[in-house]
RNA sequence: CGCGGAGUGGAGCAGUCCGGUAGCUCGUUGGGCUCAUAACCCGAAGGUCGCAGGUUCAAAUCCUGCCUCCGCAACCA
């Protein structure tokens, strides 16, 4: 039973990326988003769909601005080199993107200043009284508790104070149609745990009105009815997807035909770490502008290192680039795309960067072009033959291809590309083994009848190939290209591929490009070690230059004095219920008792702490953390691996510490 | 008891809803072939399906408890 491939004919497809943010080049994770984005776009061309693929950067916020003045830049000197970054990024990896928004492009910031004047006049957005703590880095304001201890949880960098009158969105207006809308659409948040990460964690937990402008930094677009103020980022940035189709709050009854074609989007492919964005607050925004909601946001997993993260910081960022330089880029694209889980996190060795290469795209996919179309000009001087009569064997080769077509059309319709992929080259290797079997070479030397046989298994396996290079155009377009040039066709869209067989005699064979080089394992690994050696070495080289502390303003002998340390020993301590990073420990001074929070369960068990002596600042205000109450705070050092100041076992308790 | 996901041969994964011979890719290993990119094809070795109970004629699959890892939330006085 064949799918119906002709129901998605002439259907408008409006498909996204989030856009990137423009402080810096896109790492791997990053740019497999655009990858996955920009086979999904294909292989809706493919099917004949009306595809409006979008992507683009994200440009404003306090982190631009400082990014630039440290560089000495002006922000929009930045944004405009950043973005000119990630085009280039974008146009090597071969997206085939229809439009490439900037936020800071004239007729985004136009929209979306009037989209927050409307939101406001229609009393979604107030004006309220911010005042709290700030992580410029995230660019997000964090509660009381959350900033205690004065560091991000997210980034860990230190947070600042901020009073600010600010604009409110009443997100708890919108909750409960949003939470209706999630519950009545199982397909709106994919996948499935996402979904309810969401519910759970967020909309049943009761949704807190969301801050929406600032007034601490100018880089951004302006509250056009009160300058002091600029709008969010996320309010700004989410607003592409319907800027970018020209959408304009004034013309409320009539958008611009592209806007009422393509909206509402058919997916937005996001990372899983901005779901809450998209799937929360993007759908209240549309809902305040009574706009339809997405279909679908997918969010897709992020690529380890290994085991690790990629960040900065660990010194193991992959750039697409780069390695587009070793395995060219449809190396990259089939590695990213074949090696991502559907839901789970995937890993990026180098060992697999070159095992996927050699073993799918060099040896099975590349060596059977090669052999394939060595014989059809060998034994037909390039000119493709006609098949003859059919054998168990052609049938059992054509089955494998209808299955093919089968599996990748069910599994790029279901967002499992990987297994898509999988489908094509599952193929590929039992075309391979039609080689094998049907013995061209012998057949080769033998008379008509045995001609004849030939002629039927070379057209088999130019046809097995074409139907693949035609299911691979989405995935590796450059090379699934060079294929169907080779092999003289010019048919490469669905309705070519539902019949085996509709590659035309007679064609001629082309030489073959070289398509995809093995690649010798040692001299690349030697190679990324030795790279990755001098990366190190530019690293320390910086660190060094860095070493110096930034120290914090210098303070007077009684300023000190005014801190009251005092020694102490602990004698009980367990972990705090509900809480993965905090003990709690109860502490004899000697002269008093006292329960302590510290966030040291990391690094320490109870059962190091209990008997030991420390030192703990007995003047600090009470705080409560996770329902439990802390009076005090001993004393440790180091940030990744923290270190508590343990005091000789005949310290007296309760001494002053100078 | 915050929410959710995962634990299957050396590696990466499928199978779990709807119990019935444990499957795929890579790797290892023996052989074959020569059209081809030291490729391709065939065979073999390798698994207490996280642990412990339970249900059943039968459990990777269902039930209960536990352990480990990961994501989100909370959180580093």
């Amino acid at each position: 039973m064949r799918n119906n491939y002709g129901e998605y004919k002439g259907k408008k497809f409006y498909i996204t990326t989030a856009i990137a943010y423009a402080s810096g080049k896109p790492h791997f994770g990053n740019t497999y988003e655009v990858i996955m984005t920009d086979a999904i776009a294909r292989f809706r061309r493919q099917l004949g769909q009306d595809v409006y693929f979008c992507t683009g950067t994200d440009e404003h916020g306090e982190k631009i601005e400082n990014l630039a003045a440290k560089q000495e830049k002006t922000p929009k000197q930045l944004v405009d080199e950043v973005a000119g970054t990630v085009r280039a990024l974008w146009d090597r990896m071969n997206a085939s993107y229809d439009h490439f928004i900037r936020t800071t492009d004239d007729y985004h910031e136009a929209a979306v200043a009037k989209i927050f004047k409307e939101m406001y006049d229609r009393g979604d957005i107030y004006k309220g009284q911010y005042e709290g703590w700030y992580c410029v880095p995230c660019e997000s304001f964090l509660t009381d508790t959350q900033a205690e201890g004065g560091v991000c949880p997210d980034c860990g960098r230190p947070v600042e104070r901020k009073v600010e009158e600010a604009y409110y969105f009443r997100m708890s207006k919108y909750a409960p149609a949003l939470i209706k809308y999630i519950e009545e659409h199982p397909d709106f948040i994919e996948p499935e745990s996402r979904r309810k990460e969401m519910l759970n964690n967020f909309l049943y937990a009761g949704l807190q009105d969301l801050c929406v402008s600032r007034s601490s930094f100018k880089w951004g677009i302006p509250v056009s009815f009160d300058d002091k103020h600029v709008i969010y980022v996320w309010l700004d940035a989410l607003s592409n997807y319907i800027t970018a189709l020209g959408y304009d709050p004034d013309n409320s009854d009539a958008q611009p035909d592209k806007f009422n074609k393509y909206w509402p989007a058919d997916v937005h492919i996001i990372g899983k770490d901005i779901a809450r964005f998209h799937t929360i607050y993007w759908p209240i925004f549309l809902m305040s502008q009574g706009l339809p909601l997405p279909k679908k946001v997918f969010c897709h997993p992020w690529f380890n290192f290994g085991s690790d993260k990629m960040s900065k910081s660990k010194g193991n960022i992959i750039y697409a680039d780069d390695m587009a330089d070793s395995i060219g880029v449809d190396g990259v694209r089939y590695y990213a795309l074949s090696e991502m889980p559907y839901a789970q996190d995937g890993s990026i060795t180098w060992e697999s960067v070159v095992a996927r290469y050699n073993a799918d795209l060099a040896n099975n996919l590349g060596n059977l072009v090669s052999r394939t179309v060595s014989m059809a000009k060998k034994y037909f001087d390039g000119k493709i033959p006609a098949p003859d009569a059919e054998t168990e064997l052609d049938r059992d080769l054509k089955s494998s291809f209808a299955s093919a077509v089968d599996g990748v059309y069910d599994n790029m319709l279901t967002y499992h590309i990987a297994d898509a992929l999988e489908c094509v080259f599952t193929a590929l290797r039992r075309a391979n083994k039609y080689i094998d079997e049907t013995t061209p070479w012998t057949l080769a030397k033998g008379g008509d009848d045995e001609h004849k046989r030939l002629g039927t298994v070379i057209y088999n396996l130019l046809e097995a190939i074409r139907i693949s290079a035609v299911l691979l155009v989405p995935f590796i377009p450059a090379s699934a290209e060079a294929i169907l040039d080779a092999i003289g066709t010019d048919m490469r869209d669905y309705d070519s591929i539902e019949q085996f067989g509709a590659l035309a005699v007679g064609g001629e064979v082309k030489e073959v490009p070289p398509l995809f080089a093995r690649i010798d394992e040692k001299a690349f690994l030697d190679g990324i070690a030795k790279e990755k050696e001098e990366a190190e070495k530019a690293a320390k080289a910086a660190e060094k230059a860095a070493e110096k502390p930034e120290g914090v303003a210098q303070i007077s002998i009684d300023d000190f004095m005014g801190v009251e340390l005092r020694t102490a020993q602990v004698t009980a301590c367990e972990p705090v219920k509900r809480a993965k990073k905090l003990l709690c420990l109860q502490l004899d001074l000697g002269y008093e008792k006292r329960q302590v929070v510290s966030g040291i369960a990391k690094w320490y068990k109870p059962e190091d702490l209990v008997g030991r002596k420390v030192i703990v600042v007995a003047n600090l205000a009470p705080a409560t953390l996770c329902g439990v109450e802390s009076r005090g705070m001993i004393l440790a050092s180091g940030e990744d691996e923290v270190r508590v100041v343990f005091l000789a076992d005949d310290t007296p308790l309760g001494e002053r510490v100078r």
